[in-house]
DNA sequence: TGGTTATTTGGCTAAATTACCAAATACTTG
DNA sequence: CAAGTATTTGGTAATTTAGCCAAATAACCA
């Protein structure tokens, strides 16, 4: 494994990292529904805005999202729109577990 | 975010958290091409074996890869083929980062 | 300008993650 | 059974992450 090869792997582990947090995971699915402001994000999420807003700053520099100011406020959008088909291959894995665990209760 | 939701949102975390880490993703990608050993991917990676077998039984853990003993040694297989639709995405969002660079580049 | 609201940043602590070594376990083979 | 190979497990130290509070910024409004 030389070093070019494990910096791209580096980089897509990134990308995994800043949505492996529940928060973060709650913004992505929220931004599929359109732009939102850090308010509407913390008012969701129920965290201190500071929290709120360096979750936001993770998943901007991870480039999932981008901003854009507004007057007062910060809005936020969905910068690469395919992250969303991340959702039902981990709704896969949920389901095969569920699945499996159901087959070894019944063989009781 | 009532409880039940908020408990979705962590397995699905748990999943993406899985594949938060470069030799992680290096094995993943492996298996890819099939069934190996914990020694095959030991090799691959360059860590130490303790590290690898855990490394392993986190991906097991989190439902993404499955284990067969044969004898002395242990195989690993992706057990949701989906997973590697992940790498499609993850590049486009590298790309998306690298064009966006060439573009303030160009500006300059 | 002075006060108010929205957001980010810095600092600190607690918790989680990662890596290695050493030791335990499991299986094979002489 | 003893020795050897493959893998896992336990323990520990170093690093990273997450959350909150307080303070700094930025933009609005009276």
């Amino acid at each position: 494994m030389d070093s070019k090869k494990l910096a791209l792997y580096e980089a897509r582990a990134k990308i995994f990292k800043a949505m492996a947090h529940p928060s973060r995971l709650i913004i992505v699915d929220e931004l599929s529904h359109g732009e939102k402001c850090v308010c509407e994000l913390t008012a969701l999420i129920g965290a201190d805005v500071s929290t709120v807003s360096k979750h936001l700053a993770l998943l901007k520099n991870a480039g999932i999202v981008n901003d854009r100011k507004h007057g007062n406020q910060v809005f936020y959008t969905l910068r690469v729109l395919c992250v969303l088909n991340f959702f039902n291959c981990v709704e896969t894995v949920l389901k095969t577990t569920a699945k499996e665990q159901l087959q070894l209760l019944k063989k009781v």
